[in-house]
DNA sequence: TCCATTCGCAAACGCTGTTCGCAAATGAGC
DNA sequence: GCTCATTTGCGAACAGCGTTTGCGAATGGA
């Protein structure tokens, strides 16, 4: 009865009768995590992970339910990487910092962001995030529905532009922007025409992230 | 030779010569989309929708060079059911026109949201959509790069938010809402304590998909 | 009619997540 | 120190997956 119906994080790690576990829960998402970060998310199979810590696929499930969760224990684990200083009192630059630190993590482990937005577990790391988030706009106005978009918002935009910015596939890029180019040469589009026929763009003046990010926030805060 | 390195939309659908196909790339990709709708991405195997179409899954093959190709092509035949007219002069009414309609689409395919903001391939009909933005911002300063990166922001943003109003899996929801209520039952989160206590809010005043999104594409434009 | 070319299809390959049954290991109670 | 309920480790297996391959059948131009 291993795969219960509560969360991963409700169950507890050990039971305290028979035979002693002989890793752990730490262990092996440590394992599949520098898996993940040296071939990619695809190399995150139960077997591969199992051979890395010297057992079999079999094994695993005395500590996960299900490879969701072990994936979920993950990216819960990266957000132990945060570190969260006391405010500064400006609600909009101590939230724009924690977006910052986000990405900051999101590089150091490129499968991450695609991760964000499609799973949104969050686990005992992930929770002490949430809480300072939620801390530094406790005194604003907002039900807490609107506190969570927020918190979400400002997750997944930074997932987005993270995941634009690293390109996981340079291959599937290449074909996009053949074809891009393609219909560029025809005369249906004629903005695209425009837009791929300036000058690229030397060099951008600023990181738009902040910028963006800045506006979005303050915007979400209602100022 | 079914598999090319050039993107799907370059590579001929039908060769001159030889015996004729009996099925074409639509058919293939109606198929795979009605699969999709009524039971999940997940169900949207080669061979289930070979099965759909009374052949075998390497048959397939013939049409598409890859599983990913399929998709790609069903989110691209999604694009089609924009109704795109004349814009009104206001970008940004304009742009969150588009959104909304992004919005309803997504909803009628519930697997859409999450190809749209892991997978980011532009076909036939969805370069008929990027024009349409690229010639709502045609005359607004900014180079190819922030363009693209609006117009990126803006669907990717919109797959987040429909995506979390439709959360896919209710048994995830729950678990992850057992776990959050758990920790308010500690000390250590006196802020999602106090967010959890709050009255639930009868009812949010308006739809805060709109508001958030004329704000961050208004931040994305520089006003 | 010939023939290069393409298509349909069945079989197979290697991989995946997950389940199951049983032997081994453990600590509590006697 | 032994018993025994309980848990762990693990090998084997299952069903399903994406994809490849080889070959007979179909086609249209020469």
């Amino acid at each position: 009865m291993a795969g219960r119906d509560d969360a991963i994080w409700l169950r507890p790690e050990r039971a305290g009768v028979g035979r002693p576990a002989e890793r752990s829960r730490a262990e092996i998402t440590a394992a599949a995590l520098a898996l993940a970060d040296s071939d990619g998310l695809d190399a995150v199979s139960m077997r591969r992970v199992a051979a890395g810590l010297g057992t079999g696929p079999g094994s695993l499930y005395r500590y996960v339910a299900t490879r969701g969760e072990l994936l979920d224990m993950m990216v819960d684990a990266t957000a132990a990487e945060y570190r969260l200083g006391p405010p500064t009192g400006n609600t909009v630059d101590d939230l724009v910092d924690v977006a910052e630190q986000a990405r900051a993590i999101m590089r150091r482990h490129p499968w991450l962001p695609g991760q964000l937005t499609s799973r949104s577990s969050i686990g005992p790391h992930g929770a002490v995030v949430l809480e300072y988030v939620l801390g530094l706009v406790a005194d604003r106005p907002g039900d807490a529905r609107a506190k969570l978009e927020l918190f979400a918002v400002l997750m997944g935009l930074t997932a987005l532009f993270t995941q634009n910015e690293l390109t996981a596939d340079p291959d599937a890029a290449r074909r996009q922007a053949d074809y891009l180019t393609h219909l560029a040469g025809t005369r249906d589009f004629p903005a695209l025409t425009a837009l791929l026929a300036g000058t690229p763009a030397a060099r951008p003046p600023d990181d738009p992230f902040r910028t963006v990010l800045r506006r979005v926030v303050a915007g979400l805060l209602g100022d």
